[in-house]
This record gives C-alpha cells, structure tokens and sequence, in this order.
DNA sequence: TAGAACAGTTAAGCTAGCTCAACAGTCTTG
DNA sequence: CAAGACTGTTGAGCTAGCTTAACTGTTCTA
C-alpha cells in the first residue's frame, strides 16, 4: 500500500502544473511570456520564476535562454493542455452535475486538476456531457435528482448503498458546519 | 487568481493525512499505534517517523510521549475520519459510476481524498448512492448511459455541451494512449 | 542480572519551492 | 549616448519531508 508516496512522483507538482499552464496562457494573451509576466500572474517572486523555469528547463517542458522569453516545448505543451482539459472538466462536473458553488468548484479543480488521471478525466466529461444532453433519460434523471432529499439521513442499506459500516455522510456534514464555524470565528 | 497558492495552506499535507490515517488504522488493527508500525506501514525509515510526529504534535493533532504510543487527538481523529470518508466515496464514484479500473481508481483517490472540500465529498456521496439505488431514474439512466457510445466523436455542440472552443476529449484520450505506450516500452 | 536484540531519537544532508536583497543586463528618453 | 528605470539573475536563507548513520533507551532471555 505505498500509492500515497507516488505522489511525489507525479509527472509535474502542482507548482509544476501552475507554471506551465500560465506560460500558455500569457503565450495566448499577450503573444509570449516573460519572467515579469510569469511571476505577476502567479503572484510570485521573480527569482521564484526564475528557479523554477531551471527545473522546468531541466525536465524538458520549456525552453528559455537569458533574458528571454519562454516557450513551451512539445511535452511541455502536452502537460498544460492535459491540465486545463481536466481543470475544465472537473469545474463543470462540480458546478452543473454535483451543484456545487462557483467557488468551491474552482478551488477543488485548481487543487486536483493535475493530479486526476485522463482516465477519470475522460470518464468524467462522458458523465457530465451525457447529463446535460436532450437524451430522456438524462433528463428524466436530473428531475427526479434534485427532487430527492440528501439521502443517508437515517443511515439505513435502504437510503444509502455506499455506507458500510458508518455513515460517511455524517462525518463529511460535520466537517462542512466545522468550516462554516470557523469563518464566522 | 492566486487559488493554486492555497495547495500549501491546506490544513494538513499529503503526507500528514496518511500519516493520520496510518495512526488510525492501527489503532483498529492492534490497539495502538509506535513509530516502528507508523514506519513499516508507510514504508517510511522510523527517523521518518520521528520528524513528522513532531509537527503533527506541534499541530496539535497528536499526542506522543518518547518511546510511547501515538494518539490521535479530536482534531487529528477528525481529519483522519474525513480523509477516510472521502476516499471511499471518491473510490466508489470511480469505480461504481465511472466505470474505471480498480487500480486508477485507488491510486486517484489516494492523491486527491485530503484535497477535496466536504461540500463536494458529500455530494459525490449523494449522486453515487441516488444512481446506485433502485429509483426507476436512476436505473433507466445507468442502462441508457453504459449502451450510449462515447461522445464528442465528431466535436459539435450537439454530442457534447462541455467542450468549448476546442474537444476536451483529444488531449485526455491522447494522454491515456501515451501512458499506455510509455508503460509498454 | 548482563548483554544482545530491538525500538526510538538525534544529527547531518538531500531536494523542492519559496522569500528578500543585491547585482547585472537592457531599454528608453532627454 | 549617458542616466535612470526597468527586467532578470544570483545568492543566501527559510520550511517541509525525506534519507542514512550513529547513538540511546528498553526489553527479553539465558
């Protein structure tokens, strides 16, 4: 059971992800992407960029000689792609599926967008887009689905058939009251 | 748009959730929890172990006297829970929802169960259980969704309502066929 | 009850990412 | 075309987590 020290070992850290998809996404704003820019629009140092475009430049994700601009090579194009598909298309399952808050939404995708495999990614847009398709019943589903109480509230086989042994609804419910709590504190 | 900077301020990191995690787990499994077991059930050196109990303990999410058991706080029991709540809903959404793999499942829920926000466990836990249940929706929805092809094959607004100005689908599926031949070779 | 075997801690050292301060290179403008 | 303004890099230093090696404390057994 050692899956937990993969992550360590993920193709890019979250930092990683974050750099890359900002060079692509000034690349697009700006027509190209230079230290300054890079680190305004993370809200880093200059010399934090700096360090980082080393690794990035090391790993082959970027190209960049002094003082220049910053360009993604091949791989590094790929990696900022398959971050921003996921990032798309976690935030519209969480918004449109799970009915989820705006805000809440995009800080759960920014966290895992980098860290969800394109299987799951791939699955998850089938889902989303499915659901929100004219099929009837799709839409016979969704209806009946926002109709339907939380289910799980008196923790019997019959509300929930994803409990075992304890009601994770509960834990999970008591976590959000414990948030709340906190930010009125 | 300075989100991707709280990844470092989450209340408690990758590595200490499992560690809270590995506490619990032993405490249920043989009645108590050392830094030997903490370290063989992580896969981690004891010095390890060591360190990182010092921050848990300064984090208040532990009790630890030297050369004694490991205890898990309120707090730390809370966090423990919750982590564990979420990775089995995120587990069984994966699986049982999704249709993924057993192995992409565990490992994606491993590294995203301390980075989701209660609001979004706790609705995963509500669509998983409302579609796996014997409402007619729901069974009427899975049986039309597992004969439906996938979508966006052709990219027009018509197979799919996610994607925008470009298919989301072509970078996840050529990221899952380029895993596929990187594990080959 | 001595001493081997084992459990736990300390210490030094590594990488990743960040910070700030100081320096260097480039550009703009009078 | 030089002064100052701006952009970028270097360097020192911080924290988090990990490692190995060496040490200390505890326990079990002859």
């Amino acid at each position: 059971m050692d899956i937990w020290k993969r992550f360590g070992e993920k193709e890019v850290s979250h930092s990683m992800a974050h750099y890359l998809q900002a060079v692509a996404s000034l690349k697009t704003e700006k027509g190209h992407a230079r230290v300054g820019d890079i680190a305004s629009h993370l809200g880093v140092s200059k010399s934090g960029v700096t360090s980082m475009l080393r690794s990035l430049l090391t790993r082959g994700l970027i190209s960049h000689e002094k003082y220049g601009c910053v360009e993604l090579t091949a791989n590094g194009q790929r990696l900022a792609e398959r971050t921003e598909s996921s990032r798309l298309v976690i935030t519209r399952f969480l918004t449109e599926i799970l009915g989820v808050s705006e805000d809440v939404a995009s800080e759960d995708a920014c966290m895992i967008e980098h860290l969800v495999s394109p299987e799951v990614s791939v699955e998850l847009l089938k889902l989303t887009s499915f659901m929100r398709s004219e099929h009837p019943a799709a839409k016979q589903f969704l209806q009946a689905y926002r109709v339907t109480p939380h289910h799980c509230t008196d923790h019997s086989p019959e509300s929930c058939v994803v409990c075992q042994t304890s009601c994770l609804r509960d834990s999970l419910v008591r976590e959000i009251g414990a948030a709340g709590e906190q930010a009125e504190a």
